[in-house]
DNA sequence: GCCTATCTATATTGGACCGATATAGATCGA
DNA sequence: TCGATCTATATCGGTCCAATATAGATAGGC
């Protein structure tokens, strides 16, 4: 999904500068479907609101640098939902993790322990950020995707627990 | 995980062409964890042979056009493992249909349901493509990597058929 | 008081990646 | 004969992002 896109459907929500949109996609437990840096998000921005979708005003603070708000268009909103009703890219998974434990039987097996231990800490550690999130104020659409983030960590979890033993204690440097 | 690496780690396994490299992601059941298209994997082989971690022979073939064989170099086999030993980056996981879902109340029912149909097709297809691998000349490694997309598709599909009726059945246009 | 770490906030850049395209060689079925 | 599909290499323009830049803070340690 292009960061326009994902620009555009987070607005749908509400206003929100360049700097809430990322802060949206760290904290706000959606990191198992979507991100975008700033690198992406702000050109993204501006072109939304050449091309109308948005509009932009600028609110001063004190004592911080001034931001800005983007709002969704009605031809914006149009304009979202129209991608949506359209066939959607392919989903998208990247995992060096996983693609490094093709080659478990290269390194040290104590090193391929120490990294099944760090990459468990990291998925509870986003396991744990999803739950901290309250049901209360979801939509279905959010508890929904949530639900499904939590799914798929506890799997990881059940299956990296069960399983690790099978590249763990494989002789290095496996004739092959 | 960058690409040259990538196709290092393939290389460690046995001398390809890129256009075999490209057939392993998408024949091989490593679509859940990996993936490279044509657009950087001749590039990627071209640098890694100017770096001298890969050798590469051309063979001419009857009926079909030259291809080029890559061989990693030990030099190449060193850096591969050298880069395994390093802090990995992170997992990097795009949804479209996830994302889309969070925006189901802005879709008719009817629509919101074929995607959800459409989606659980997709998945199902993955699924089947890993099972029909056979686990019989699998190495450890290998077999763990498709057990782990095995579970993580089916946990997937266990889920959106238990849950679809929470996005399903919302009032169109809900007041937000 | 200074420095480092971290937060808030916007913006840009160079390099990596990829879908599309190009070129060139086939087979197969209608 | 033609269109679809496969084998095979390669490039390009557009998208994306980590890093960097700039500018405004707070907080803690020395």
């Amino acid at each position: 999904m292009d960061v326009r896109t994902i620009c555009l459907g987070i607005l749908t929500r509400g206003d929100a500068t360049g700097y809430e949109i990322k802060k949206l996609f760290e904290e706000g437990g959606y990191e198992h479907f979507v991100e975008a840096s700033f690198g992406s998000i702000y050109p993204a921005l501006s072109r939304l609101t050449d091309e109308g979708f948005v509009s932009v005003r600028s609110e001063a603070q004190e004592k911080r640098p001034d931001r800005k708000v983007y709002s969704i268009t009605p031809v914006g909103r149009s304009a979202f939902v129209a991608t949506l009703l359209k066939p959607l890219p392919e989903d998208r998974h990247r995992s060096p993790f996983v693609f490094a434990m093709l080659f478990a039987d290269l390194l040290p097996q104590a090193h391929v322990s120490a990294m099944v231990d760090h990459y468990i800490g990291q998925v509870e550690e986003k396991l744990a950020h999803l739950n901290s999130h309250s049901d209360a104020s979801k939509s279905d659409g959010e508890r929904f995707v949530m639900d499904y983030g939590r799914t798929v960590y506890e799997a990881t979890l059940n299956f990296l627990r069960t399983h690790r033993a099978e590249i763990e204690n494989q002789p290095a440097q496996a004739a092959e």
